[in-house]
DNA sequence: GATTAGCACTCCAAACGAGTGAGTGCTAAC
DNA sequence: GTTAGCACTCACTCGTTTGGAGTGCTAATC
């Protein structure tokens, strides 16, 4: 048996139809409400193929169909084919401009916008600092045995280290390092600095050699150490405005699951890593997590000179109308690397 | 009529009994479960006393009893007046030291912490840096015409401020200001930098002078328009296994409060004003908050330098188990001091 | 006068059953 | 291949019933 046009149709009916109502679908409901031109004992028949098929099921004997898993990849897989580049203005892009002096500020402004917009919840991973290329290091003096060194890359992300020494060390010497540091490391990423690149570094001075030594290895192991990406969660309540949600354990779970930092920072970073260039949809069970096996997940990712540093998600129900979603999140994430790559 | 012994007893007794079931309290159920000595008809009459004095109410006649925020305001302000300082040493507290290099950090663990402990939801606001002692301030060139201006406070908090500039200025004279800053400004706080001593500063300066000033304008300009308070809130999902949040509605309406951390943050700021160096409890419709009044929100605020910098607060529903989480609290704010002003 | 047993009454919640509606699968006719 | 018709299933709704926990009131008791 194969899923002739006619199939199709009636499955694109009910999916549909279920994203509009959240109830099972039956034959006569189809019949009534979408022009098919066949009878519902006909659209029976065809839906019977259909469940053999894999694409829908039925929640109990003599209740209509829902899509399956399986049945929502099918349409959302041809939807991608289909779907061409129209990129459509997106109102608050201007808005959004206005914020775009820090990543930081950009990135929690893209992710309230996107949840308001889409009435999902979004998730947003915070840059890859190692990957990006820094823009300036300077080491500050904050106690007699710490030091906190700042690091400024590109598209203005910062982030300090707070750094413990043996020995104390003054904010002059301080400043002649991180003016050494900033020549030898502007452009390179902290993923570059290698064994090669500190003995450069090293070498770069003649005073007070040995303290330097001590000072600049114990700045880059902290800095290489320290595990960097923040998760952000937006719009947590939304999705519980869908009846799939009424559920208190299955509203729970979902809040649980979207409060482990964690969890998420794995599937974030599994994202960015398997993402072809383009938004990748992972549907119910298709997730790893149990907890988010009701919901399905749009992920994309966003570049800074053309390297792949974080993402953007958006979860909403299986329902959900990943047409539109799409569309929003490709348009944003074009205008989002402009505005990057800007900065 | 007047709240004699016996009245009092069995208040106690149904605020003790609610707490356990979270269902109205009977007058038989009360004669069984505590030994008070007398025949539930007993019982009944005092009820109807109690309630008639507005100590508890009945959600429909003929149910048994529930406390009113009068009651619980009652046995609360009682409770406080009896409580002795004990302070049982809390387990987590050798768990805490070691993360305690930086206020954030600590910050973050006590809220964890505190959420995992009590099983309610906790919310943490940042320390008021404007109100603590400023221990570094350093500039740093990031753009032709931009600095980040990174000041560290009192207990390692860190803060930057990105700052836009018309001229460009090079890091050399920004090492040279930042200096100079350091010298003036350590050991005040960001409100004691007032127009005198900015003035000060401008004046320790010879070469490029204009330029100079106009930096020190805006960076001061950036720094005190800047509203530092943040918000977090761990262990949200915590309060909703408590049956009072059974229906999605007020779950729903709850989380939506706890998301909206400009609001949180008005009730934080109330709590450090008005807060006298003791918890506040505020319960249910005492709330100012509409999303909050069926809760009841615990706080204190920590101190650095003895001065109240920021407030830790518990969310319960308003049946929590005050005493035990007052004490906790309690406990819990002493050991921060004493590690807040160690840094 | 305070306390208590007894009783009638109220109300909620759970259990039950009938009825309804939307759905299915199957079969025979078109 | 399509469709009308029919028997059947299942979830939901709604009214009824029943039981339990509770109250308030009254009269008897201490």
């Amino acid at each position: 048996m194969e899923l002739n046009e006619r199939k199709l149709r009636i499955l694109k009916a009910i999916i549909n139809d279920y994203f509009e109502t959240a109830e099972p679908v039956g034959s006569r409901t189809l019949s009534r409400h979408y022009d098919l031109g066949i009878s519902p004992a006909t659209i029976r028949n065809e839906m019977s193929d259909l469940e053999e098929l894999g694409f829908i099921m039925q929640p109990h004997t003599s209740s209509g169909r829902v899509p399956s898993d399986k049945g929502y990849r099918f349409y959302v897989d041809m939807m991608l084919q289909l779907q061409q580049a129209e990129f459509t203005k997106l109102v608050y892009l201007d808005e959004l401009k206005k914020s775009a002096s820090r990543i930081e500020d950009l990135l929690r402004n893209i992710g309230e916008h996107l949840a308001k917009e889409t009435h999902y919840t979004t998730i947003v991973s915070s840059p890859h600092y190692k990957k990006s290329k820094i823009k300036n290091i300077q080491l500050i003096e904050v106690e007699e045995h710490a030091v906190l060194a700042v690091i400024v890359t590109n598209g203005n992300a910062i982030k300090d280290y707070m750094i413990n020494l043996d020995q104390s060390i003054n904010q002059d010497l301080l400043n002649k390092i991180s003016l050494v540091m900033n020549n030898k490391l502007q452009g390179l990423t902290i993923n570059d600095i290698n064994l090669d690149v500190i003995g450069d570094l090293k070498n770069a001075y003649s005073e007070g050699r040995e303290v330097v030594s001590k000072v600049i290895d114990v700045v880059f192991k902290t800095i290489q150490e320290v595990d960097e990406t923040d998760i952000y969660t937006y719009g947590t309540t939304n999705i519980l405005q869908y009846p799939e949600f009424n559920d208190m354990t299955k509203a729970s779970e979902l809040i649980r699951t979207l409060e482990e930092k964690d969890i998420l920072k794995d599937i974030v970073n599994t994202t960015i890593e398997s993402n072809d260039g383009n938004v990748k949809i992972v549907i119910g069970g298709e997730n790893e997590l149990e907890g988010l096996k009701d919901c399905s997940l749009i992920t994309t990712s966003y570049h800074i000179n053309g390297e792949k540093v974080g993402a953007i998600g958006i979860i909403g129900p299986k329902r959900m109308d990943y047409d539109n979603t799409v569309q929003n999140l490709r348009c944003l994430i074009k205008s989002v690397d402009e505005m990057l790559n800007k900065l």
